[in-house]
DNA sequence: ACGCTATACAACTGTATGGTTGTATCAATG
DNA sequence: CATTGATACAACCATACAGTTGTATAGCGT
């Protein structure tokens, strides 16, 4: 299994930021220029640009321009991403339960 | 949508970390103790301490007193929060797609 | 060309984080 | 009960990060 693999630090990390997951959500409908998103939160137009250019970094959204805006659309193969990897360790959850079931099952065979 | 939740900041900024990932893919054995995660790291004890105290305050990882050892378990529901928010992104890019193909359709019929 | 709007980026500040070493607690064992 | 092993925690350092302000670039409207 691959923990590591550069982009799933990126990925993580800026899904680790409530403000950045709320652009995520934002910009899935890929409507809004940044200052638009920047409308919505109580910071600088500045700290939201940064809070996007973390999320490109991470392949979560891209931007595109759109006269001289740049709109901001979340890139879903990066959420597809982080899913894949939970759902290996969910697989390796469900193949410990099982082993732990066999040995059960097992043990009382022995038993009988 | 609650993107928001003070443990989503936590879950995913923990899972940000490559050693903390390996963590948590370890611990799903339940069978080591700190020390013994350590050992798989090329720092010190006290630095493996620190990042299984950052996955148990995320709800990742849970410590069981196992003699004069403490065992190490993930928590297979805090990786399941994660998910469940992932999904729920999932679903809002679907609907956003749905739209798209609905606003393509009647334009097409529009158009007859 | 000029001004306005949207974006980008650099420099700075305070705080959080990852790592270290050292000391303290707690449970098993001689 | 003194020692050893496993864990916990505090203090400290270096670096990263979230926020700020200020300046620069790119495109649209007049």
């Amino acid at each position: 299994m691959q923990t590591t693999g550069p982009d799933f630090d990126r990925v993580f990390a800026a899904l680790g930021d409530a403000t950045r997951r709320d652009i995520v959500r934002r910009a899935i409908a890929g409507v809004e220029g940044v200052a638009e998103l920047a409308d919505h939160y109580p910071m600088s137009f500045a700290a939201v640009q940064k809070h996007v250019a973390v999320l490109e970094r991470a392949g979560l959204v891209t931007k595109q321009r759109s006269g001289r805006r740049k709109v901001v659309r979340t890139h879903v193969e990066g959420l597809r991403a982080a899913q894949r990897l939970l759902d290996r360790y969910e697989e390796l959850w469900r193949g410990r339960i099982d082993r732990m079931t066999a040995l059960i099952t097992t043990t009382k065979e022995r038993n009988k």
